[in-house]
DNA sequence: TCGTAGTTCTGAATTGATTCAGATCCAAAT
DNA sequence: ATTTGGATCTGAATCAATTCAGAACTACGA
C-alpha cells in the first residue's frame, strides 16, 4: 500500500493539499473546526507528519550543524577535551533550537560520501588532520565551516588558541624555575596501515612552542629529549617510562597533552620515584583529570570555544573569515617544582 | 543569481540530467570521457553536489539515526553514564556509516517541533521522563524506535536492566554486612516551573528494589530515612549532610545514583567522618569515578547498551518490540564494610 | 447596493534530485 | 545480412512537501 501523504488526506477530506498542509504548519491559515477534521483524519489514516525531507528541500533549512571528528566517533565520548567543547556547543544549539548532526564514517573512504549528504546548514571541524579527505569534501559543499583547533587553513574560519605561544610560556615557566635537563612527550596520531606518524599541526605548533622558549634560554634544542607516542594515557605511561631512564635522567618532562601527562605521573609512581621531588610533569589543555592529579598546564577555554564556534555559525556573519583565538593561561600546580638540589 | 543545480550543468554541458546525476551517483553508468568532462563543468560552476535534502526525499534513506535527551543537550557531554551510553551507540553507528542526531529543544514546547522535523531512520530516547511529550511525537513519526533506560512503555522496544532486582541485590549486601539504621538520597529530575519534584521511573523502580530488601530482611521500610536531592554531586553533599545529622546517625547511606553517592562521601569528609568506619555508602550505575573513588555499586553495562540500541535501530528487526533487559553487577569496594561496633 | 476588507480555501509552480523503461548506437556473433 | 548484446544516454514520472497569487465567500459600513 502507497504511503500516506498530504495528498491521501487531502483526498479523503475533500479539501485541497494546501489545506492539509496548513492544518499542520499554520493553523491560522484556516477554519480550525476544519483543521480538527483534517487532523483526525490524519489521526486514523496513521499520517506520520509532514515529512521533513520535503519540507527541508521546499524550506532550504535544516536546523542542524554537522560536527566532523578526528577518526573515531566514540572518540567525541572519550576524550574529555572533546566532551568539554562539544557541550559549549551543544548550549548555544539547543538555545537556537539547533540539533547536532555528529558524522561517523567507518574509513576515510567514506568520509566524503558522509559529508556529501549530511543534510545541514553548516559543519565544524574538530580536530582533523590536515589534509583528511572530509576538509576538501567540505570545501565543496559551499555551506558555511568552522574549523575548531586545528588545521588552520587560509580563509577558512579558525576559532582555537595561540598554541605555540602558549607552548612557551609553559616551557619558560620550567625553565625560570631552573630546570635545565628536559623532555618532551609528544603525541601522535596513528594512522592505520602506515608507518610512519603522523603530527597534528597543532602539536607541531606546541613543540614549536617548547623550542623558541628553550633556545631562548640559550640551550640547545638538541638536548631536548623528544618521544612520540600515542595519545592516550597509555602512550604517555609508556614513554615517560623510557625517558625516565635516561641518564643523566631528565628533571622536568613536557607532554603536549594532559592525558599523556597523565600517563606519564603514573609511569613515575611505578618508578617509585616523585612529583614535582624527583621529576616535574607539565601538561596542555586542562582536562578536569588534570586539576585532580594537580597537573600544571595550560587551560584553554575548551567550553568557551564551542560556543563561540555555535555561535560563528548560527549568525552566519562568517562571511569575513576571521581567525578567532582564545585566551589561554598557565596553571601551575604541584606538580612542577625547582629541579632537585636546586 | 539562481542557485546551480543538475539541471544548469546539463544545460552548461548539453546533456540531460540523468546524465549529470549519474556522474555523481552512478559513475558506471557514462563514458568516463564525458563524466570527466561533466564534473570539470560542475567545478567551475562552483556547484556544491547533489542536494542531499532531495537526494532523501527521493532514496527515503537518511543514513542518520535520531538521540533524544532529558532535557539539557549539553547533558549528553557532562553526565559519565550518559557519555559512556552514547560511545557504544557511536561505535555501532560508525560501523555502519551512519550518523548521530543529537536533538536539541529549548523548551518543552519546542520538542515536538524538533522531532517532528528530524530527518532520521529511526530514534533512540535516552533515559527520557515518562511523559515528555517528545514521546508522544515520537510514536506520531511511526519510524523505528528504541528506549533506553527508561521510560517502559508497552510495545515499544526496550533496553535497559531490571532497576528493581538490581538494587534489591545492592541493598541487601548491605543488610548481609549488619547494617541496620539505613538512609536513602533519592534523585529527583527537578522540572521547571514546577514545584513538585519528579521522580523517573528507574528511580522510583531503583527505591522499590531497597524496599523489597528491607522488607525481605523483617524490617520497616518506614524506619528508612529517603531524602529526595537534585540529581547532582553537589545535591548528594547536601542531602547526605541532613542525613549525617540524624540520631541516631544511620550506618549506611544508599543513594539511587553514583553522582549523588559521590556528593555524599565528600559530605562524610566533610564531617570528619570516614567512610566506611563511620558509615558505609553506596551508589548505582558504576561510572568511572566511582572506581576511582571506591564507591561499591552496581554496574550496569553502559557502553554495551548502547551498542545493543544500535544494533536493534540499524538491523530493523524490532518489529517483535523486545524488552531487552541486560545483565548487571554487584561491585563491592571499599565504601562499605560492617557497620561500626559490629 | 456597492465597495472594501478579511477570512478561508485552491491550483499551479517550485524545490532538486533519482529512477526506470526505453531509445540509440556500435560491435560481435550467427 | 540479421540478430543479439552491451554500453551509453534521455524523457517523463516521482518523491512529498511549501509557497504565492488569486478566487470565493462573508460581513460590514457608507
Amino acid at each position: 500500500m502507497p504511503r500516506v501523504t498530504l495528498k491521501t488526506i487531502a483526498e479523503a477530506v475533500g479539501v485541497s493539499r494546501t489545506t492539509v498542509s496548513n492544518a499542520f504548519s499554520r493553523p491560522d491559515q484556516l477554519n480550525p473546526e476544519l483543521r480538527r477534521r483534517i487532523l483526525e483524519v490524519a489521526e486514523e489514516l496513521d499520517y506520520a507528519g509532514p515529512d521533513p525531507a520535503a519540507r527541508t528541500l521546499r524550506r532550504g533549512k535544516a536546523g542542524v550543524i554537522g560536527v566532523l571528528l578526528t577518526e573515531e566517533l566514540s572518540y567525541a565520548f572519550t576524550d574529555p577535551y572533546a566532551v568539554a567543547f562539544l557541550r559549549g556547543l551543544a548550549e548555544i544549539a539547543e538555545a537556537a533550537s539547533t540539533s547536532l548532526l555528529l558524522m561517523a564514517w567507518p574509513d576515510e573512504a567514506s568520509a566524503e560520501r558522509v559529508v556529501r549528504e549530511a543534510i545541514v546548514d553548516g559543519f565544524v571541524a574538530f580536530c582533523m588532520d590536515e589534509g583528511h579527505p572530509a576538509l576538501e569534501a567540505l570545501h565543496q559543499r559551499r555551506l558555511p565551516f568552522v574549523i575548531a583547533g586545528e588545521p588552520y587553513v587560509k580563509g577558512v574560519p579558525f576559532v582555537g588558541i595561540d598554541d605555540r605561544a602558549a607552548a612557551k610560556t609553559l616551557c619558560t615557566h620550567l625553565l625560570r624555575l631552573g630546570h635545565r635537563r628536559l623532555a618532551v612527550l609528544q603525541a601522535t596520531h596513528p594512522r592505520i596501515n602506515m608507518d610512519t606518524a603522523h603530527m597534528s599541526s597543532a602539536i607541531a605548533d606546541r613543540l614549536a612552542g617548547y623550542r623558541d622558549a628553550v633556545l631562548d634560554a640559550g640551550l640547545s634544542w638538541d638536548d631536548v629529549a623528544v618521544r612520540p607516542t600515542t595519545h592516550s594515557r597509555e602512550g604517555g605511561r609508556s614513554g615517560a617510562a623510557q625517558l625516565l631512564d635516561l641518564y643523566p635522567r631528565p628533571t622536568a618532562i613536557i607532554a603536549t597533552t594532559d592525558l599523556i601527562a597523565l600517563g606519564a605521573l603514573q609511569a613515575v609512581a611505578e618508578r617509585g620515584l616523585t612529583v614535582p621531588g624527583n621529576v616535574s610533569i607539565a601538561g596542555f589543555d586542562d582536562i578536569p583529570e588534570a586539576g585532580e592529579a594537580g597537573l600544571t598546564t595550560i587551560r584553554q577555554p575548551k567550553s568557551e570555544k564551542g560556543r563561540t564556534v555555535g555561535r560563528l555559525l548560527l549568525e552566519e556573519t562568517i562571511g569575513n573569515a576571521p581567525r578567532i583565538l582564545m585566551p589561554y593561561e598557565l596553571i601551575t600546580r604541584s606538580s612542577t617544582s625547582p629541579p632537585p638540589g636546586a
